[in-house]
RNA sequence: GCGUCGGUGGUAGAGUGGUCAAUUACAACAGACUGUAAAUCUGUCGCCCUUCGGGCUUCGUUGGUUCAAAUCCAACCCGGCGCA
């Protein structure tokens, strides 16, 4: 069956052919979206898709033979995690993180991708102790506004005496979450790192910027993420092939620019006259934001080649990012709320700790193709209130599944020209029948 | 039977005259979580009133001392331990 995919859709990428994405189908209906294929050294990803989180080179609490049953090919890893621990080079004797963790599907390595620590330029510094995180409502937004003025009413720019992340012009100096020891990364030691790590698929080293700061600051931010890219690029061209895969690997921008149109814009523009195999979309932002700033990005990058959604996110988002021309997202969302306790549902997400579910025996997925398929509601909630590690897994897996499953659906839906049809159907059971 | 120690809110367990509706932990009940410092964090947790706040009833039972008692005294009930 994937092989006839694979004919189908063009012979497999030899490992040191450049990264290749091909688009199947451009929709009808929504201007901006379409469906395609990634091929990569290691398999095809097709899009949209889905990419789960696994940043220290595990998806968090799924056991092997889970990784099989969420359905998805790809994975992504975070260079800042791996750098402190266990280290690239012990990353790089296993060759590449994916070989490490095992990533495969019938003997052979699937996709996968790091994230370069430029997020924690951002949660370690900027959003350090602010309590302001990837995603912001605009009521806490403009209360933490007022929070960082002074007494005369001015702005004062605002910095925590223990963020773990310093920035200057040539990168950044991090405090390791684990010991507290300092590490500097520059542009070049990322990418050294993530050609240690071995993806397939990279992010250069960007700055994520607080949706607090002033637009002067996202100007300069911006720029000095666009002189980051460039050197980037250039370090990655200077180190060739992956030193732990022998591949080559694809480098994806990523654009920023805040909220600000004209500056994602600008930043869209500037970096697709570089040579990226793909583009990232950074930042951090109100949902209402979140319309206007990927349009302002897509309509500005090179259609040919696959833009990722950094670090998002809910059901609704993909709707809204597919809409607006996203290839691929990641996001934590589904294995973080899994061990939190929550579990996706067709008719909105439920905390499964709540008293009603003790005795609710129904599954927790109807959907046979779920690893949670074969148990009940009442039984999850069970393993919860034990603390037993079993809940973690079976929520986590059943929250990619259904994620996965669910960005799945949106590509069939661009295929049979259902969009629209299909968004409607969803986000009506989701929001409106809770 | 005698002696001794003890009985505190769902549980464990602080508190030994006023700042006590009672520290804390757990449980319980809710909420948050979006390129993972996250198996984390937050709130509620005697009853009543719409909130600030106010009112009412609680620390085995009953009675007493005191302006004031979970806290002191007495009797009783119950439990642990020791001796008969």
């Amino acid at each position: 069956m994937k092989e006839e995919v694979k004919e189908k859709e063009g012979a497999l990428l030899s490992k040191t052919d450049r990264l290749r994405f091909d688009i199947v189908k451009r929709s009808k209906e929504a201007t901006l979206a379409r469906a395609g294929v990634i091929h990569t050294p290691h398999g095809d990803v097709e899009t949209p898709a889905f990419i789960p989180v696994g940043t220290k080179a595990t998806v968090k609490s799924l056991y092997v033979d889970m990784i099989k049953g969420i359905g998805s090919e790809a994975v992504l890893a975070n260079t800042y995690h791996l750098y402190l621990q266990p280290g690239q080079e012990i990353v790089k004797r296993h060759g590449g993180f994916a070989n490490m963790m095992n990533w495969k599907s019938n003997n052979s390595l699937l996709p996968t991708f790091t994230d370069s620590g430029g997020f924690q330029v951002f949660s370690l510094g900027a959003a350090f102790d602010t309590g302001v995180s990837k995603i912001a409502t605009s009521e806490s937004l403009s209360q933490k506004q007022k929070e960082i003025l002074d007494d005369t009413g001015k702005k004062k720019i605002k910095s925590s005496n223990n963020q773990m992340a310093k920035i200057d012009d040539d990168g950044v100096t991090f405090k390791s979450y684990i010991d507290g020891s300092s590490h500097r990364f520059t542009p070049e030691t990322s990418v050294q790192i993530q050609h240690d790590l071995g993806a397939d698929i990279f992010f250069a080293f960007d700055e994520c910027t607080s949706p607090l700061a002033s637009k002067d600051y996202q100007i300069s931010a911006m720029n000095r993420t666009h002189h980051w890219a460039k050197r980037c690029i250039d370090e990655h061209e200077r180190l060739g092939l992956s030193a732990a895969t022998g591949a080559r690997q694809a480098i994806f921008a990523v654009v920023q620019g805040g909220a600000y149109e004209d500056l994602r814009k600008e930043s869209a523009t500037v970096l697709s006259c570089m040579d990226f195999d793909g583009f990232g979309i950074g930042g951090s932002f109100t949902k209402e934001d979140m319309h206007k700033t990927v349009r302002s990005v897509t309509e500005n990058l090179p259609e040919g080649k696959p833009r990722h959604l950094l670090g998002i996110g809910e059901p609704i988002d993909f709707f809204i990012g597919v809409e607006y021309g996203i290839d691929t997202f990641d996001c934590v969302s589904p294995t973080r709320i899994a061990r939190h306790g929550n579990i996706y549902s067709k008719e909105g997400r439920i905390n499964i700790l709540n008293s009603k579910y003790k005795n609710d025996m129904s599954p927790i997925c109807d959907d046979q193709d779920c690893p949670a398929h074969d148990y009940t509601k009442s039984y999850l909630a069970h393993l919860y209130r034990s603390e037993e590690i079993l809940a973690s897994s079976i929520a986590s897996a059943h929250n990619l599944h259904f994620i996965i499953k669910l960005v799945k659906n949106i590509r069939n839906s661009i295929l049979e020209d259902k969009f629209f049809e299909y968004k409607k159907e969803f986000l009506e059971q989701y929001y409106i029948s809770k």
